[in-house]
DNA sequence: TCCGGTGTTCGACATTGTCGACCGCCGACC
DNA sequence: GGTCGGCGGTCGACAATGTCGAACACCGGA
């Protein structure tokens, strides 16, 4: 009994399937993906199905994720205790710097955008809160590789994805950005992620200091940069909501 | 094997356990609670915590749900089909009405939260995709209790709890309100969930007719209201976008 | 220091989930 | 319109699997 329960692992990749699969999966689908025998994985989908994690459409019989997750992760959220104590302070960067804030924490080989507040202003813009964004690109990404051993790993492990001609993929390269974040305590993304799209993010620390997260804000380089550096400006705003967070948890006095 | 799997069962009901209890939870508690020797619930927690199901707090060793719940959420309304039709037609009633707009489908015995536009000004927010609410007092429970032969089912075999003075508990007096809601084809609700707040909703119906959901605007009743009723031009913009969305889906052609 | 509590490990037992063959159904394709 | 292939779903035998309860190590408070 030191290893894991078959059932609940196999439940477990069956719905991290789905999650990836843009569409509905069918039972046979599922089975051989998973190599399992159709049986089983029908026993678990009907399990699945009865808590509420998976739903079936009637018509082709496919099945796809179910509400109870949404239901769940919002729970989640709600015991999340970094994005409650962030949730006053990131309002108010958004307000003074006019840019769109997120609050993102280390999640597998990714940065899980926990907390997300809108561009003060009525463009159309779409929640991002839990997608996944990438280590080695983005400035919440960064600060966690630099400050959190855990995300390091995984950043300089990991794949590194040119998503535009500026990525830093080369690993010396990537140990060089992570350098300067680390002496300057704070990272920038200058479209090496999306092309138009800056950002800068700074790291919060918990009561022990130990890294727990980063917020940053985001918008178009126009806006967010000044002779192709981030605005002094809104490095400021960044960081000093970033102890404000960091104090509230109870962590570093400076 | 007619049944379902007791692990997965179990697993799914320490998740739900863990996303209603405020705080975390230890162990012992779990068990306790489940019924569970602490072997056993110590077995589950373990696997779920290794899929990122759930989280262990280090120091106090108790458990709380954990990130993965919350991207697979995520992806849970990127597939939502209702849910991506619905986007642009919820965003144009939320400009036109200048209140907040809700888009509801039923789950459980409640009404979840599958979209939320804000109301269009800078007043602080809070997102309220998956969330619950009532079936019995809200606007868009009582849409699908009225048109959706399940929810009436939950609506009127769940206790139905007076969270204001207005709320309408009573069977035969919900009946009748259910009756007027087929009647005009829509549903109000007037300080009967929260105080000071009203709203108004209109159900969705896919290719086939059947009720899928339901679209509404929430606001403080001095907005939404007129002479103690919903103002016409409110109700006529939610009937509208409720019969977009439907002509969206393949539904319905009036 | 001791005690009550925690989370965790371990091994024996039999319950429980797994497997693979079988069934009925729908839609595609001659 | 028949046939055929693939689908999702079911069933029963087998043993692998998860369950249980006792014992463990650890921590904090008394």
């Amino acid at each position: 009994m030191a290893g894991s329960i078959q059932s609940v692992e196999r439940a477990a990749a069956i719905l991290r399937l789905l999650a990836g699969g843009e569409r509905r999966l069918g039972l046979t689908d599922v089975a051989s993906t998973l190599g399992l025998a159709k049986g089983t994985a029908h026993g678990i989908l009907r399990t699945l199905q009865q808590e509420g994690f998976v739903e079936q459409d009637d018509a082709s019989g496919k099945y796809q994720l179910g509400a109870e997750l949404l239901r769940l992760g919002n729970s989640y959220l709600d015991v999340h205790e970094l994005r409650a104590r962030a949730l006053v302070w990131t309002d108010d960067l958004a307000r003074s710097s006019g840019e769109s804030v997120y609050l993102g924490v280390l999640h597998k080989e990714g940065v899980l955008i926990v907390h997300h507040v809108f561009r003060p202003d009525d463009s159309r813009q779409v929640l991002e809160v839990g997608a996944m964004h990438p280590l080695h690109s983005t400035a919440l990404g960064k600060v966690l590789a630099a400050y959190d051993p855990v995300a390091h790993g995984e950043a300089v492990e990991g794949e590194r994805e040119a998503f535009t001609p500026r990525t830093v993929t080369s690993l010396q390269g990537f140990e060089d950005v992570l350098d300067i974040t680390r002496a300057r305590g704070w990272a920038a993304d200058l479209e090496e992620t999306w092309d138009g799209v800056a950002s800068v993010a700074a790291p919060i620390h918990d009561r022990r200091r130990v890294p727990v997260g980063a917020v940053g804000v985001t918008g178009a380089v126009e806006r967010v940069c000044e002779d192709g550096e981030i605005r002094a400006r809104l490095v400021a705003a960044v960081r000093d909501c970033a102890r404000a967070v960091s104090r509230d948890l109870g962590g570093g006095r400076f």
